[in-house]
DNA sequence: CTGGGGAGGGGGCCC
DNA sequence: CGGGCCCCCTCCCCA
């Protein structure tokens, strides 16, 4: 008995002293395992300082960028409050029609001021020439940072010709950064006034022969792009401009197409010895490259300068604040194209400027306003995004494979493309996704969707006002004119222009209510109808009577009220 | 007169 | 390029 109680005793002795190895050797193993984490932990915490410092620094540096450039800009206020006024530039977003003066459909062209690094670059662009087609990859190579160039700094700009011999004057970066050398000027007034910014890098991509690029010092440009100042906006329109070039766009078909092209996009320089003209910008081939470009916008020679050191920011403020916009005449297309375009890119950024609806009166009326107010609006450019976001892609060319995976893969799904348009009333802040990562496998259908985003309609129908982004829109416009409607109701006989009207219209018929409140489960053949029900619950009454105060719930009801209380039609 | 539902017209946008 | 969907606007009608 004592012997086996011993005999425990060791057994379990020895089990204590076996677990207390495993004991061992498992604390061992999770302080290791800790350990290891631990190193890995302080690895990644590294990193993110590491990052977070050069973040930092990044930060400064733009924030001194920013204050200097202030001051700068401040100080050339000031300089040009004391000018005399004749120093504006009038022949900004100024377009010409093809074959009108010297201008013949061959010379097309696009000058990007050389240090703002927004172009598009590396993107074939076709130039139409009549007799044949001239692509080129136009790759610009510039410094990080454009102030590091110096003052004398310019662009490097690689030229790949696909066809034709190269051309002395092509490959051209003008400087014109002398000391002393007159500035580029747009007036006689300013030819005759030195300016303090002489730097004016000017890159010339035709492939066309003929094509010539010259400082915009010459008065006989000024004296062509005056005149195509006062063509008129009609004369922008040209059905083969249609033509999309290296995107395989087809051109339009009919003449009934004209290209609203935007002739903010547009500039006219002549060559001082040839009398060549180039017509730089909305060429509907480039317009993939170049409609999103800043460097392309009209420019007056102070934010052309500006411009060529990359100073976008200034140049948008300029624009947005200095009354450009309600120019008459070639301005009212920069309405169109900045209320409707590009600055609404701001506006995903702070979405709150916008209304919840997204009918075009109220976004006009929106973006408008907040441009107005909001003179810094297009710091936010969308350029900037992205080539603050990756430069190399900005360098990849629509053709390039890469160039697709300029937009975020993991955003290109239905879900995320159903979020971005999303739903009900809140999709109508669809321009909060201007820039939006959608995908798209085709450089055509990339050129398309950027005209969302820009707002570039350049189908314009010939017997009204409205412009359209996309060929089939304007089609489906114009039964508007013809009045065709084709669809018609089997069982009412009714027309209609659209395949859509005819089965909303059929609802009648089979009684289909698909749109139920939750509220108090009445149901609509329609969703805004529906959407006005809502308010009978909400009891939301937007509209305001401005004579009286009264408020309604439907615009109409206001309207109504206004023509029968206040005579006012 | 106003509120509210029904329904067509038409633009924007994506597939 | 057509189809389709979403959305807004507007008109009509009726309570």
């Amino acid at each position: 008995m004592a012997t086996c109680n011993s005999n425990v005793m060791i057994f379990h002795t020895q089990i204590a002293s076996i677990m207390e190895v495993l004991a061992n050797a498992a604390v061992a193993e999770i302080c290791k395992l800790v350990d290891d984490d631990y190193a890995v932990f302080r690895l990644e915490i590294t990193q993110s300082q590491k990052e977070n410092r050069a973040l930092r620094r990044k930060l400064q540096l733009i924030e001194l960028k920013v204050t200097r450039e202030r001051a700068e800009r401040t100080t050339r206020e000031r300089v040009l409050a004391s000018r005399p006024s004749s120093v504006k530039i009038p022949d900004r977003y100024r377009g010409i029609t093809r074959g009108e003066g010297h201008l013949t459909e061959g010379h097309r062209s696009f000058v990007k001021p050389a240090g703002h690094r927004t172009w598009r670059d590396d993107q074939p662009i076709t130039i139409d020439e009549g007799s044949g087609t001239s692509t080129q990859r136009v790759i610009v190579i510039e410094s990080a940072d454009a102030e590091e160039a110096g003052p004398g700094g310019s662009s490097l700009v690689k030229q790949e010709r696909t066809e034709g011999e190269e051309d002395p004057r092509h490959s051209i970066d003008i400087q014109i950064g002398a000391v002393g050398v007159a500035p580029p000027v747009a007036t006689e007034d300013f030819a005759s006034a030195p300016h303090p910014r002489a730097q004016c890098s000017i890159t010339e991509v035709s492939g066309t022969p003929n094509a010539v690029l010259k400082s915009e010092k010459d008065t006989e440009t000024l004296t062509v792009t005056q005149r195509f100042l006062h063509t008129g906006l009609n004369q922008m329109s040209d059905p083969e401009r249609l033509e999309l070039g290296p995107l395989g766009c087809p051109s339009a078909p009919g003449s009934d197409y004209l290209l609203y092209g935007n002739p903010s996009l547009r500039t006219v320089h002549s060559h001082g010895d040839s009398g060549d003209v180039l017509e730089t910008g909305n060429d509907s081939s480039c317009s993939y490259t170049t409609e999103m470009d800043p460097g392309n916008m009209p420019l007056d020679l102070e934010t052309q300068t500006d411009l060529s050191r990359g100073d976008w920011n200034r140049y948008s403020s300029s624009v947005y604040s200095e009354g450009c916009l309600d120019k008459k005449g070639e301005v009212i297309v920069i309405d169109e194209r900045t209320v409707k375009g590009e600055a609404p890119l701001t506006w995903n950024v702070d979405e709150t400027h916008l209304g919840v609806g997204h009918s075009q009166g109220r976004d006009f009326l929106d973006y408008r306003e907040s441009l107005e107010t909001n003179p810094n609006v297009a710091s936010h450019s969308p350029l900037h995004t992205l080539r603050d976001l990756d430069t190399v892609s900005m360098l990849m060319g629509p053709s390039d494979s890469q160039s697709r995976d300029f937009f975020d893969p993991v955003l290109n799904s239905k879900d995320q493309r159903a979020k971005a348009r999303g739903g009900g009333a809140t999709s109508g802040n669809s321009k909060e996704k201007r820039f939006c990562n959608e995908g798209f496998n085709c450089p055509q259908k990339v050129e398309i969707h950027q005209r969302v985003h820009i707002g570039v309609k350049p189908f314009s129908c010939t017997q009204c006002h409205m412009h359209f982004a996309e060929a089939g829109n304007l089609k489906r416009h114009q039964r508007v004119h013809t009045g065709e409607k084709p669809f018609s109701c089997v069982q009412c006989h009714m027309h209609f222009a659209r395949t859509g009207d005819l089965k909303r219209h059929q609802r009648v018929h089979t009684g289909e209510k698909p749109f139920s409140c939750t509220q108090c489960h009445m149901r609509f053949a329609q969703a805004g109808n529906l959407k006005m029900h809502l308010k009978v619950h909400t009891g939301e009454r937007p509209f305001a009577c401005p004579h009286c105060g009264k408020r309604f719930s439907e615009r109409r009801c206001l309207r109504i009220h206004q023509q029968k209380k206040h005579s006012i039609l």
